[in-house]
DNA sequence: TTTATCCATCAAATTATGTTGATCCAAGCA
DNA sequence: TGCTTGGATCAACATAATTTGATGGATAAA
């Protein structure tokens, strides 16, 4: 994930893949810190592959890393992407309360 | 819209509405200053009922106001709604780098 | 080796979202 | 008043995303 700006596919990507309730419960759950997801399927109650296509997307967009030892795969938030989206709403802010001339212009 | 903390559902409801490649295009426009809605349809080039359909959305996710003007309907970004995104990224950021303890547990 | 567990993937079915064209309403001009 | 224009809304249709259940690959324990 390139650091300061965004382009609009890639912050597409990454508002598209946060706009799911079940994403939204996983990257909750992610938010406190790494798991693995036999501990997300049990927490977030979820059927293995539905969490796992759910992962597959945040994984994509570059929200997520993971790393396997064993047989299992842990997963945690990539920090970088997250604040990659804010350095994108702060640039949106900046300018947006200019007024507009008047209509039939 | 509530300055500091985002619930799950209202930080799901302003992702939904900003992940549309034409609700960005107008997400984009918008960021330079307010415009009237006919202005929109030339700049983003846009059939006006299928203008009309995403201001709606993005309006009722708290993104955009508007503001009448005889017969023309002026739009403008909500920065707070922005502001109040950015509250709830930098939040996930916060402690997700902890790692999680080895699974078999 | 065999077997069990963790997790990814796939195809079919379901559900949610976006598009189109028609119609309607309100504001203002003739 | 009648007409025109900016914009919202609606219903029918088209497309995209998610869910489900089954299957398969990899790792490790027996």
């Amino acid at each position: 994930m390139i650091q300061n700006t965004l382009n609009r596919e890639q912050s597409r990507q990454l508002l598209k893949a946060l706009a799911d309730p079940i994403r939204l419960d996983v990257i909750h759950a992610l938010a406190q810190g790494e798991r693995c997801v036999c501990d997300l399927t049990g927490e977030l109650n979820l059927p293995q592959s539905k969490l796992s296509f759910h992962l597959r997307v945040l994984r994509e967009a570059g929200l997520l890393t993971d790393r396997q030892s064993g047989r299992w795969i842990y997963y945690r938030l990539q920090p970088d992407a997250l604040a990659a989206l804010e350095a994108w709403l702060a640039e949106l802010r900046r300018h947006c309360t200019q007024s507009a001339a008047p209509c039939p212009s």
